[in-house]
DNA sequence: GAAAAAGTGTGATTTAAATCACATCCATTT
DNA sequence: AAATGGATGTGATTTAAATCACACTTTTTC
C-alpha cells in the first residue's frame, strides 16, 4: 500500500524507518473508481492526495461550460487544490478518476502535524512544490510563446503514454485548444510529418 | 538594509533574532541601476534575490524575438530562475531592473546552508513557493479560459500601480498579447466602459 | 537642447483558432 | 445484438488577435 510513496519520498530526502512508520499513520487509503470524483467545485478540498496507482485529472469549468485541465495525476504524483486545502475555502477545481485508482489521502491537520514532527517532510514538500512551480512556469510561458502544435508535441514527449490513456478532447483541453483544432492538428501530422 | 526582508519573513514564520542575524551574514546586498541586468539568458542563475526596493522583470525571448514576461519583481518579492539556480544549467530567462533597485542576493551554497541550519527558513521558502505555485496555476488557467481583456483587468486589480510604473508593451507581454492588441483594448475601454 | 531611441495609437490585411453543424465511429450497457 | 451516449473527424463560417505599416509622442542621451 505504501511502498510507492516510500520510494518516491526516498528519492528526494533521507528518512528513517520510524519517521516513515509515523507518516503512514497519517494517511488514509482510498480506492476511487473510474469516473468518480475526489473533489467537486464548490466543495472544500479536505485532502492532499498521493496517487499510488491509476490516473486522475484536475480541471475547472468556465462560464461557457468548457473544461480546462490543470493536471493529469499519474502514479507517483500528488493531486489536490492547494489553495482550497490551505485556506479551507470552496474549490474551483474538480478532480476525477480517469482510471480505477488507489490513493493515499492526508487531511490538513495531519499534514500540519507531519510537517511539524518530521522536518524531512517539510523539505520533501518544498522540493515537490518547487519542481511543480518550475514545470507550471514553463507551461505558462509555453502557452504564451509556442503554437498549439508545439505544445502537443511537448505533451507527447513529456507523457508518452497519456495519449493512449485519455480521450483526445482532454488532451486538447490540457494544451489549451478545442477538440476540433487538435483533431485537425493530428490529421495534418499523419500526412505531413 | 535588511528591515524589509526581516518583516516579510516574520509575516510567515516565527524566527529568533539570532537566527535572523545568522541569515543576514549569508546575503549580499547589491544595487542595480535601471536597465541593468541581474541575469542574462545563457548564464547560470547564481543567486536567488530578494527585492528590498525597486522593480524588476524576468522574461524570455522566443525564436521570433518576442519577449514574454514571467514576472514583475516588486518590493518584497523574490526573483530568479529556480531551475537554473538549482541545476546550475544555463538559464533561458533574463532579469532586468525597470527601476533603480536594492537587492539582497543569496548564492546556492548559502541558501543550502540557511535551509540546513535554520529549519524555519525551509518552511518560509516552502510557503513562498507554495503561494507562487497557486498564483502561477491561476494565471495559467486564466490564459486558457479568459479573454485578453479579462486578464488585463485582473492585472490592474492585482497590481494597481504597475500600469503607471512600466511601459504598456510590457504589460501586453505579461498578459500574453501584442502591444497593438493592448492598445486597442485600452481605447475601447476609454470609450465603451 | 538637438538628435536618437523608445513608446504608443490606429488603420488595413492576414492568420490561427473558435464556433457551428453534422456525419461517423466506438464502446458500454441492457 | 440493438441502442444509447461518448468520442472523433471534417467542412463552412466567424472571430479574435497577429502582423504589417506608418504617424505621432515622449523620453533618454550625448
Amino acid at each position: 500500500m505504501f511502498e510507492f510513496l516510500h520510494q518516491k519520498v526516498n528519492e528526494t530526502i533521507k528518512i528513517t524507518n520510524e519517521e516513515f512508520e509515523y507518516a503512514k499513520t497519517l494517511f488514509v487509503p482510498k480506492k476511487l473508481r473510474k469516473k468518480r470524483f475526489l473533489l467537486q467545485d464548490g466543495d472544500i478540498c479536505l485532502y492532499t492526495t498521493f496517487v499510488e496507482r491509476g490516473l486522475l485529472r484536475s480541471f475547472t469549468i468556465d462560464d461557457k461550460g468548457n473544461e480546462h485541465i490543470l493536471q493529469f495525476g499519474l502514479q507517483g504524483w500528488w493531486v489536490g487544490d492547494l489553495y482550497s486545502f490551505l485556506t479551507e475555502e470552496p474549490s474551483e477545481y474538480n478532480i476525477e478518476a480517469l482510471e480505477d485508482s488507489e490513493l493515499l489521502l492526508i487531511t490538513r491537520s495531519s499534514w500540519d502535524l507531519l510537517l511539524d514532527e518530521v522536518p524531512a517532510f517539510e523539505r520533501y514538500f518544498r522540493t515537490l512544490i518547487q519542481n511543480n512551480l518550475i514545470a507550471t512556469q514553463r507551461r505558462l510561458m509555453g502557452t504564451m510563446s509556442t503554437t498549439a502544435e508545439e505544445r502537443y508535441h511537448k505533451l507527447l514527449k513529456d507523457f508518452p503514454d497519456i495519449s493512449q490513456r485519455v480521450p483526445q478532447h482532454m488532451i486538447a483541453s490540457y494544451i489549451g485548444v478545442t477538440r476540433e483544432t487538435l483533431s485537425r492538428l493530428r490529421s495534418q501530422m499523419v500526412s505531413g510529418n
